[in-house]
DNA sequence: CATGAATGAGCTTTCATTCAT
DNA sequence: TATGAATGAAAGCTCATTCAT
């Protein structure tokens, strides 16, 4: 029991940093870095303002700890995506829809990607960041799939093989959701079905 | 030159709101709405700040007022989009170039869309005006050519057929820019090229 | 016809400054010096705020001159309190009735007092000419009938015959009327009867 | 001493509030609302703007505050106003005396009466409070005596039983004392006098 | 560690005043 | 004379940050 009440209280603090910058994603998705309150984000966890000075020197410290900790998430996104099995376009459907299950369907991802956009121009490293952790290492291995099903003469040796496209119509609908919230124009299982049979059928070859 | 001078006063008044609208959205772009000084942007026009107040009555009115000013354009657009000739499969392709010049390639139509996305949690009738105006408009005029293609024969009748993922690559780069600036991961050429070639051979019926 | 009309211009000039301070006193009593504004008051005649500094270089300086317009009539009203005729205590009251007549009963002599109260202490020699022109004169005016009467054998000569002690009913029903406008507590009538009749049995000698 | 140390975090900030409106009473009689300044109040009690934004959340909030505040003696005055004792003719005369003594005499009172004539009217509550709990109640106060009074031969049944009338002296001389501040025109004293003994006089049953 | 009173720099907004026309 | 665009000195208010407890 003591013991137990012990681990709490030390785990609790343990805890702290984390709730903090949990309370502070909240808080800045819902007002953008310069009109979020430091005194909004402790009162969420149920502190006071100095209690964030402990444990982060500036508000703009904060946002970019609260940037790394929602980007976490990435690696492993990235390290299941080494394992899918199958034709080249198998594989690719599958990362696809990987892409749509852990990209799109995840808040924090989505809001990142909104923070890239919106606080970009103030924190370039953030943009910095965000590519080479996540877009470039997607784009190669989106890449390097469609690279590999041309030189097994499964997909079409044409310009269409560029992985940004092939891969646009998830951005395009992070951003519809970013925008719109959670009353889409088309609803989500017709939009991927649309957008893996407009790639099969523009890049698979046919007879093959 | 004479006349030049006999219409300045006038005149000068007439482009006041004009030229505070096209500083407050460089000074917004730069720094976002919250960040954005008002006393900033009236040293961009080289007056001071109560200038600004004389046209408009508080920030956010001005900053709705940038808003429907950079939004002008669309109406222009809409109305070129309808002069397009050829087989429907040409259309598309015209139709698609012409978005990329005139939404990709458009600085204020880049940028108000950053806006939507950055300041739209807080300036709801943005997001909706851009939808009713803008996106909605742009995705209608797309899926009726795309309607009309499959009633024709010239298009597959699959779920491919679906305006937002056809469109999603013009968005996707719209991203990527807003993001990157100029320097982009893949040249704007390629891209488009990929975008064309994956719609039509994903699209339109081979033998037809 | 032309004469006239020029007469009307020439006529509309000489007016302007008058009804400059007309305006100034209704906006002036609305909002107090600090709050009213300039603007306000050139809108209430129709012409634009350069029109009023044209007359007055300083809202100050307007100020000064609105207390110095609306404070023309005590002349008249210290005039007209000289031709009373009869015994003393019929021109006690006769007195007493003039002043709720032309001070109480007059809207800028009433007003005129609110301002000495609220910008008395911002504008000192507004405070000194409102006593010197006005309080004093009318304090004297009383004594004199006073002493007067006491002179007589009308009044009785005792502490009683104090001027401002006699006169404060109407003092004080000015207040009454500043504060709560025009629902009073009493009507004016009874109120004036009392009044009469307090200084009335309390100062006349019953047997003369 | 150790214990006035102890005591300090605490009480200080329950005074502080305390020392706000006491700070904010001066600079609001000495500049009225409009043109007092919060810097100022703070520099009062040597603390800076910000804090008296820590405890009312705006300038009129702590204007409001502030008339809640002075206008607390008022209870006080009501209740010792009931213990008279004897004649009515006694209780009347004791009751003007402690007027004097309360309201006249009392800086926070007597200024409150100017904040009710000067800001009224931008404030209309502080009107409506001042008469409901002040006013009011003292004329009724005063009428129910005089009432009595009569009802027990007393006073003459006649139309000076008023108790606005008889009150009155007490308001003028309240004016003036707002008006010319510490050199009145006729000292208290007689002033007093004066007033008893016309309402004695008025009033009282000669025979009785 | 946590608190919260206090700070003060900085921003929006107001408005008396000026001046070229 | 009249205008009204422009000014700029305030003033109210906010909030990240500090620090004694």
């Amino acid at each position: 029991m003591v013991n137990d009440r012990k681990l709490n209280r030390a785990e609790q603090k343990a805890q702290r940093p984390i709730q903090i910058l949990d309370a502070a994603f909240e808080e800045f998705i819902a007002n953008g870095f310069a009109t979020a309150r430091v005194e909004d984000i402790a009162e969420r966890i149920g502190v006071t303002k100095g209690t964030i000075y402990v444990y982060f020197p500036t508000k703009e410290n904060l946002f970019a700890a609260m940037i790394a900790h929602v980007a976490t998430p990435f690696e492993e996104l990235l390290n299941n995506a080494g394992d899918l099995k199958g034709s080249c376009a198998d594989r690719l459907e599958a990362l696809l829809l990987l892409f749509y299950e852990k990209i799109l369907n995840n808040r924090r991802t989505r809001e990142l990607i909104r923070f890239v956009i919106s606080e970009g121009p103030r924190f370039p490293h953030i943009v910095k960041k965000h590519h080479d952790e996540l877009i470039d290492p997607l784009f190669m291995r989106v890449q390097a799939l469609l690279d590999e099903g041309i030189e097994a003469g499964e997909f079409r040796d044409g310009p269409a093989a560029l992985a940004p496209v092939v891969f646009a119509p998830v951005i395009a609908r992070i951003m519809e959701t970013l925008i719109r919230g959670d009353s889409p124009h088309v609803e989500l299982d017709p939009y991927i079905r649309a957008h893996l049979d407009l790639v099969m059928n523009g890049l698979v070859i046919k007879g093959a």
